[in-house]
DNA sequence: TCCGTTCAGTGACTAACTCACATAAATTCG
DNA sequence: CGAATTTATGTGAGTTAGTCACTGAACGGA
């Protein structure tokens, strides 16, 4: 990749990049690389620190991982966002293992963690970034966690499915009910079954592969 | 109370104590105040920014809340322990509700926030440690939610017992089941029940308000 | 068009939570 | 003390959501 765009790039995600020297820009330069992760690939298992992850096209899925492979998605992230929870060397503070995988082909920007780990050591506002973007997450974490736990199924697909179109702005959601339970910590029998309700409700109209949303109205109603 | 005394409990809580000015001291000082809560008293319900509490004596536990009332703790603090989310105007990136009741009569030294931030923006030291401590937090917060998400009740309860001893050092635990289901983010029912089932099994003694660990190889043997 | 794969539908079962009481042990107080 | 009250526990019945096992439908490539 250019030397250039990545420059953009990094002054873009992040807002100490013109506080650094030429000599830290290139530390961060030297270690970071443009990959490409194809569709369904995981990117990160919690095991070593991979780095701080930025998207640039595509979209990730950041979930934690039961022994029994029960699978709670934590969040998503999209073109322009960061992952930080991918570089464990940075933030010593957290102890749990995170997954990460690409949704979709996906292009990325990878900046080897000990790189960002040894600016961090040094100054003071590289290390306050990666602790408030760790942070921000960290309610990210808690809504999901709300939800799952203190509300109803029916209630939560709604929430899921408002979210999806208000994303997309298209009445259609192009998820199959597997992945919707993926991204909702259920199971897809379930989901299926609630979609199936929604669907003799007039709610929503089911196909293969497909949910087209009729009566955003009362979806919101059951938000409430 | 004494200068000599909160100056103590700040060296000892605060990695960053000594490299403060006797002015930035100053402002811990006159912003600090000493506060018993009586048991069962609600100190933090997420509305204002109380502050930084240390614990001196008692415990306090942190939870979340539902719109229903239902409640998972998400940690306790006991004597030497610091808690940060009651400071949410110095984390700006927190952006959940929490809640912080006092499980005992507890005495408390509490920092006002404002204080504290107005270091924080100063000093990155404070300000990295009020992050560092948060996400310190997260990680916690990361099993409670790994162990209800993903655990089966009887390990749950198993592992919590095998908990409560291990800090007391005794081998009876004096709980309710319903401080217990609490503590668990459970029902007491099912609390019950389960420790009925444990007491059929002779892992357990049951007493009103107390419970008699008899074999506690039986109980290790469970949370695997 | 056939075949393998992916996606969705369904009944039966289970775990955990909820609700509604019943009972029992402590505590208070006249 | 003993009755009344409060607090703690026991229990059955019903509900929700997740699990398991299997079926059939739709799709896509050879």
């Amino acid at each position: 990749m250019q030397r250039e765009e990545l420059n953009r790039i990094c002054s873009e995600s992040f807002p100490f990049w013109d506080k650094l020297s030429g000599a830290d820009r290139e530390i961060i330069f030297n270690s970071s690389m443009s990959v490409r992760f194809e569709r369904g690939k995981n990117i990160h298992d919690g095991r070593e620190c991979t780095g701080i992850i930025l998207v640039r096209s595509g979209s990730l899925r950041l979930y934690i991982l039961s022994e029994e492979g029960k699978e709670i998605t934590l969040y998503r992230l999209f073109p322009g966002d960061m992952c930080i929870l991918s570089a464990s060397c940075v933030l010593n503070a957290i102890t749990f293992d995170v997954f990460v995988d690409a949704e979709e082909d996906s292009e990325c920007v990878v900046i080897g963690g000990c790189a960002y780990s040894e600016l961090a050591a040094r100054i003071p506002e590289v290390k306050i970034f990666a602790l408030e973007s760790a942070l921000g997450r960290f309610s990210d974490v808690m809504w999901v966690m709300q939800q799952i736990l203190f509300m109803s199924m029916d209630k939560r697909l709604a929430i899921f499915l408002l979210d999806e179109i208000s994303k997309s702005g298209e009445e259609i959601i192009s998820l199959t009910h597997e992945q919707i339970a993926r991204y909702m910590g259920s199971a897809r029998e379930v989901v299926s079954r609630m979609l199936k309700y929604f669907s003799n409700e007039g709610i929503v109209e089911l196909s293969r592969g497909g949910i087209r949303i009729l009566d955003k109205k009362r979806l919101r109603a059951l938000t409430v």
